[in-house]
DNA sequence: GCCGTTTTCGGCCCGACTGTTTTCAGTCG
């Protein structure tokens, strides 16, 4: 875990054994701080008291947190409720309250507890809770105990796509579209949430439950079910709230608090059935009439983080977001002469179809050995075949290497042969574990070589697996500029890296992004959406993009 | 406990759903 989200996940536990108390206010308070610390910026804790939300007392046990490593204040809560609130409230239907119940009355401190306690009946003898209760504990306890990480975008979005037609062809559906944090194409996903419009929202329900796992519950208006490893979300509205509930169900929740609190700023109300003065409807029908109702320009999806999109908005000063249709190019591609089965000519083909201009073949240098990394001749060899098939193709194949950047930050690969390449991808791919100054040191000393044009998965990281190495993103930058020096957002699922937040740094410095996807195989050169997507959340407009520069603009920049 | 273009006290997003209640509390998003 990095600090922030250490620190973040201990306020929310603080404020979950607050509300297991049953005190007021505090809680949301803890909440809105730890959500502010896991979106704020790596080192952002050296101030916390600069962070929103982030006041006199959260500031002060952060700081003791880190300098003493606990907090007194948890600590005592902790011996007062000695429970695995996270784990119990992973129980659908349990909550911060009902754990403090069940720990005062049954001395329920955990999953296993839990299930104890359900299985001989005790919990429904509990004032407050019944039979049904207890089933429902049950039911999602396996759940509970199963579900775990959340699911990445590379996942979620083809089996969301699975799930939209499925819903599209259930009976009485005549319109549906996925919201959510799918929508926003966020890096890792939650549920699946749907909108959509039904003649028959009963027959509509029906149907999707047949091949949902199980229904969770089923209203008027919204069924949920668990579907695999995650949950289904039908949110059934009219048509004429088509707009009002499709910014509701989008969120961010953040986003939808801000502007909420627009919409009363300008004497209006803003909820999922449309945009309101009194008891008049002002607007509902699409999201685009929402925000101008709310005199703001409409907001793409990825933005609706409250990460100050709402500001910009109303100022009319929202970037002209990256498009997956302004991408020219693929700068970081392997083929079969390691790890990759793909060949020059099937990258060739597939980036045709992707309708690009460019590409450039990577292959790994030698001392990345697990996986028969080439040596300079092999490299010289690979630049040859390029160079020929660069001849006879519509396309501009660049030669290339994906070079590692070793321990003391040189490069593995002759002089000569780097000079010869026109694309040097620069990675780290051993020794990962590094403290800051350390991996600083090494991205700055790569960036620095006169031969590298692109930084390669900066931090390293893998989602779900593993955390990538700590470095100082605002000096990597800076080394960039200095030496002209792009950072890659790999575009594979279980990379992103740099993520949506790092994308806007390096916008904000005005160094390129190259969006990459890595392939080994030509299939997977369709991640790029998924880059162009997080790119987008980080603000990138298509001159940010190295890769959407015309094949001129990239070869002055390369100086080849 | 935090915040402020109704500022230093008095509020704190809001609606659906469920289960246990005879009017509402807890959870969820």
């Amino acid at each position: 875990m990095t600090e922030n989200a250490e620190v973040a996940a201990l306020l929310y536990e603080f404020a979950d054994l607050l509300e297991a108390q049953g005190v007021e206010y505090k809680p949301r308070a803890y909440r809105d701080a730890a959500d502010s610390v896991r979106e704020a910026p790596r080192g952002a804790l050296e101030d916390p008291e600069a962070l929103d939300d982030v006041g006199e007392a959260i500031g002060g046990k952060i700081e003791e947190y880190l300098e003493t490593g606990s907090i007194e204040e948890l600590e005592e809560l902790r011996e007062e409720i000695p429970v695995d609130i996270e784990a119990l409230t992973r129980v659908e239907g349990v909550g911060p309250k009902t754990a403090g119940k069940l720990y005062r009355e049954l001395d329920v401190r955990d999953l296993d507890d839990l299930e104890e306690a359900a299985e001989a009946g005790r919990i429904r003898k509990v004032k407050g809770f019944g039979a049904k209760t207890e089933e429902n504990i049950l039911d999602g306890l396996e759940f509970a105990r199963r579900s775990h990480d959340r699911m990445l975008l590379g996942d979620a979005a083809p089996l969301s796509e699975e799930v939209l037609q499925r819903v599209r062809d259930a009976e009485g559906v005549e319109r549906a579209e996925v919201a959510g944090s799918l929508r926003r194409r966020k890096e890792t996903i939650g549920d699946i949430d749907v909108v959509l419009v039904s003649s028959d929202r009963d027959a509509t329900t029906a149907e999707v439950a047949e091949y949902a796992e199980d229904v969770m519950q089923k209203g008027e208006s919204k069924a949920s079910y668990h579907l695999e490893d995650c949950q289904l979300d039908l949110n059934m509205v009219d048509e004429d709230e088509w707009g009002s509930a499709l910014v509701y169900f989008t969120g961010s929740m953040a986003h939808n608090v801000a502007l909420r609190q627009r919409a009363i700023d300008q004497d209006k109300k803003l909820n999922e059935y449309g945009v309101w003065r009194d008891d008049t409807r002002l607007a509902s029908e699409t999201e685009e009439e929402v925000y101008r109702e709310l005199d703001m320009e409409y907001v793409p999806p990825e933005l609706r983080e409250d990460r100050g999109e709402v500001e910009a908005a109303a100022d009319g000063e929202l970037p002209e977001l990256v498009e997956h249709g302004d991408v020219r190019g693929d700068l970081h591609l392997h083929v079969d002469r390691t790890d990759g089965s793909a060949t020059i000519d099937g990258l060739v083909e597939k980036a045709m179809e992707l309708g690009y201009s460019y590409l450039a073949v990577t292959e790994h240098s030698e001392a990345l050995g697990v996986v028969g990394g080439l040596s300079d001749s092999e490299l010289r060899e690979l630049a040859a075949d390029v160079e020929e098939a660069d001849e006879s193709s519509e396309l501009r194949l660049f030669t290339g290497v994906e070079a590692n950047i070793l321990k003391d930050g040189s490069i593995d690969v002759g002089e000569s042969v780097l000079e010869e390449l026109e694309v040097v991808v620069a990675s780290i791919h051993s020794n990962l574990g590094m403290e800051e100054d350390e991996a600083t040191e090494r991205l700055v000393s790569a960036v620095e070589h006169p031969e590298v044009d692109v930084i390669g998965h900066p931090s390293g990281r893998l989602l779900n697996s593993r955390e990538g190495y700590p470095y100082d993103l605002d000096r990597v930058l800076e080394a960039c500029i200095d030496y002209g020096v792009a950072l890659e957002l790999n575009a594979n699922p279980h990379r992103l890296d740099v993520d949506d937040r790092e994308v806007r740094r390096c916008v904000e410095a005005g160094v390129p992004v190259a969006v990459n996807t890595d392939a080994h195989a030509e299939m997977e050169m369709e991640y790029v959406g998924y880059g162009v997507s997080t790119a987008r959340r980080g603000w990138a407009e298509a001159s940010d993009i190295l890769n959407s520069w015309s094949v001129e603009e990239l070869e002055e920049w390369l100086g080849c």
